[in-house]
DNA sequence: CCAACTGTACCGCGATTGTCGAACTATCGC
DNA sequence: GCGATAGTTCGACAATCGCGGTACAGTTGG
């Protein structure tokens, strides 16, 4: 299949930003962050239950604001965040995110929206 | 008309990403940051034409998520970056975009998208 | 080869978003 | 009070989003 990924120069934070302004792409890059290998399904597993057509257009929308690499290999899909790129290009931006959403999980779990 | 404004724990993440995950809103906070004293129209004016009922759409989405003060004042809003709550809530978080943004104007100005 | 498995493509749906114009409210200066 | 100014509210609109279902394509193991 072979996915179009942009360069690391081609990144734009307006995208990565949009794209991280979802609960389900943020705790994505969470997981994926946390380390270890992981294709869609794992990730889709992890997350409970989600139709994967639903994941399909989530990985577009990470892959296209070039947040993760998204590699074929047999017959999955390799998942992998993209962090040395963003360090590169926005330097801290994706720690404070990170560490943001930790911050969230913690103290703010709970509240009606 | 004292509009509501979201404390600094209630503020999430997840907001506060989607709501600079927009060009329009992104050079808001960039004009904010830079300082001076901002109401409405000011910041409009210097975005070039837009609609004031487009920016007071705009503003709502920048406050709800935490980013901004608006404080009407006489029959004006003032407008004033929370940076301090940001700071406070998610160290680093803002430097991150505000420098990423001044990246992307730098180098990836001209993209057909 | 064939069945199971991994994931995409495509279509449709309701909800949200970004934009604007028009009408309205509130305030200021005179 | 009157006109100008600042900004909101409301309604409309096209575009996009998030989600799922169904159908399809490539890979693997027996």
């Amino acid at each position: 299949m072979a996915f179009r990924h942009p360069d690391r120069d081609q990144i734009r934070i307006e995208d990565v930003l949009s794209a991280l302004g979802n609960g389900v792409r943020l705790a994505v890059v969470r997981i994926l962050d946390a380390g270890g290998e992981h294709n869609c399904t794992s990730v889709l597993n992890t997350l409970g239950i989600t139709a994967k057509s639903t994941m399909t257009h989530h990985w577009r929308v990470l892959r296209d604001s070039g947040i993760i690499w998204q590699q074929p290999s047999g017959r999955e899909n390799l998942l992998v965040l993209r962090r040395d790129d963003l360090d590169a290009r926005y330097p801290g931006l994706l720690d404070a995110i990170l560490s943001g959403a930790r911050t969230d999980e913690g103290h703010a779990a709970a509240r009606p929206r």
